[in-house]
RNA sequence: GUGGGUGUAGCUCAGCUGGUUAGAGCACUAGGUUGUGGCCCUAGGGGUCGAGGGUUCAAAUCCCUUCACUCACCCCA
């Protein structure tokens, strides 16, 4: 399937040496795991996301179920975790959810460097706090996470787009200004002034880009209290002394986020997919999806693209290596070898042994190849003493055991 | 959905102004005396040259179609 990706030894490893830490830090930050279905009701994306967005639009693997429910993968997780967290009454006006998670989304998108069609996110919601302090909290695990792992200079983006009245008055100025202008923009922008405006800020086009220059600025919009709220949060990072810019042009292409928005950039590495990780406060989100009217913050990050960044990097997960290889020189030998694989991996230990009824010397290549630690050679001798050699692969120094004490 | 690039051994690629049995490095297999790896040496196996069609006496090499992969746009993790 394009986008869709077989995954190895190899590629498994660096995952979960990602995963591992996450989970790590998460858990310190009181977050515990959650699961919920890949598949949910196509409705529920379409309240949440928005009808209007390009994930919604176009971009969903959706079917009809037998009994003509319309549903879909799920193209992202914050919806479906809030969805389970309102449904299963875990979370109200006074009661806080932490959650993090760990699953397969789906787009159907071309697919190109860091962009996939099945892709894995690592996710956390926190659902209970209007509170700056919050936004904090949660940026500053993300950014102990990825400081944690070695994927070079990440940048950390934030903006804040206001409550939803504010950023419609916002968007509504914007129109107004770029309107007079359509015949300037490129053809996309002139798509973006009907259907995504904030999208026309960050259009790569120089003419775009300048007039975006003298545009309305969304922080002119902000009321008292979501400008308090950003200010806040600014100095509560600095605080910490965790770094990042402001840019009033980041735009999420989610309908539910409010406020606080952030995006962590990979400096290099990713090519133009360069988002690791982004996310926002979505105050209305709960209420919307028929729950109590309580606030929350969320993020997601991109494994795939974390691997990405690993390799770039020159992190190499190593394979795990064998313990030992039973070499055999004759039948009796490979009697006693066979007997012996069992015996001691029974006891815990991972070792080889050659099906292929080789020479010692082809056995020897293999327990190279595979990286064994030490290799011990039975034969006749061996098991009429009783007595054998085992021989360490790295050093090359050898010793003698009896079989009996293995 | 749009545009660019690439498709030759398991892998990375050379060959491509058309011409005898298609190559290299790495990997793999077996040997280098009697039961011991890594280095080195020798030999060997392995390819419908992505697929289909066309031009030609002759195509991996030219043309068309198609598929796959890849990068970018849109948008996003």
């Amino acid at each position: 399937m394009k986008g869709m990706n077989d995954l190895f030894a190899k590629d498994l490893q660096t995952r979960r040496f990602v995963c591992s830490k996450a989970i790590h830090v998460f858990e310190n930050y009181g977050f515990s795991e959650i699961q919920t279905p890949v598949l949910e009701e196509l409705s529920l994306f379409v309240r949440s996301v928005g009808e209007n967005t390009d994930i919604v639009s176009k971009e969903m693997y959706t079917l009809e179920d037998r009994d003509g429910t319309k549903i879909c993968m799920r193209p992202e997780n914050t919806a479906g975790v809030v969805r389970a967290l309102v449904e299963n009454n875990l979370i109200s006006a006074d009661q806080e959810a932490k959650v993090f998670y760990i699953g397969p989304m789906f787009r159907r998108e071309r697919p190109q460097k860091g962009r996939l069609r099945e892709f894995t996110q690592i996710g956390a919601e926190f659902l209970g706090s209007p509170a700056p302090s919050a936004d904090i909290e949660f940026l500053a695990m993300i950014h102990d996470w990825l400081s944690d792992l070695p994927i070079g200079k990440i940048k950390l983006v934030v903006n804040s787009l206001g409550q939803p009245d504010e950023r419609g008055n916002y968007l509504t100025a914007l129109r107004a200004y770029f309107e007079p202008l359509t015949d300037k923009l490129c053809a996309d922008c002139q798509r973006r002034l009907k259907t995504n405006v904030l999208r026309l800020l960050d259009c790569k086009n120089e003419n775009c880009s300048k007039l975006a220059d003298a545009a309305p600025s969304i922080h002119d919009y902000l009321g008292e209290e979501s400008s308090a709220h950003f200010q806040t949060v600014q100095a509560g990072l600095r605080n910490l002394g965790i770094a990042f810019e402001i840019s009033n042009r980041l735009v999420r292409g989610l309908d539910y986020y409010t406020r606080t928005v952030f995006e962590f950039i990979a400096e290099s590495g990713l090519g133009a997919q360069n988002t690791v990780a982004g996310g926002g406060r979505y105050d209305g989100l709960a209420k919307e999806l028929g729950g109590p009217d309580v606030p929350g913050i969320g993020m997601a990050a991109g494994v795939e693209r974390m691997v990405l960044l690993l390799e770039e990097n020159g992190y190499v997960q190593e394979l795990k290596r064998p313990d030992l290889s039973l070499i055999s020189a004759d039948p009796a030998g490979r009697q006693k070898a066979f007997d012996l694989l069992f015996a001691l991996r029974r006891k815990g230990l991972f070792v080889d042994f050659d099906h292929k009824e080789r020479s010692v010397k082809s056995q020897m290549r293999r327990a190279d190849r595979l990286r064994s630690k030490e290799a011990l050679v039975l034969g006749n001798q061996e098991v009429e003493s009783g007595k054998a050699v085992i021989k360490n692969l790295e050093s090359g120094e050898t010793r003698e055991i009896r079989l009996s004490d293995l």
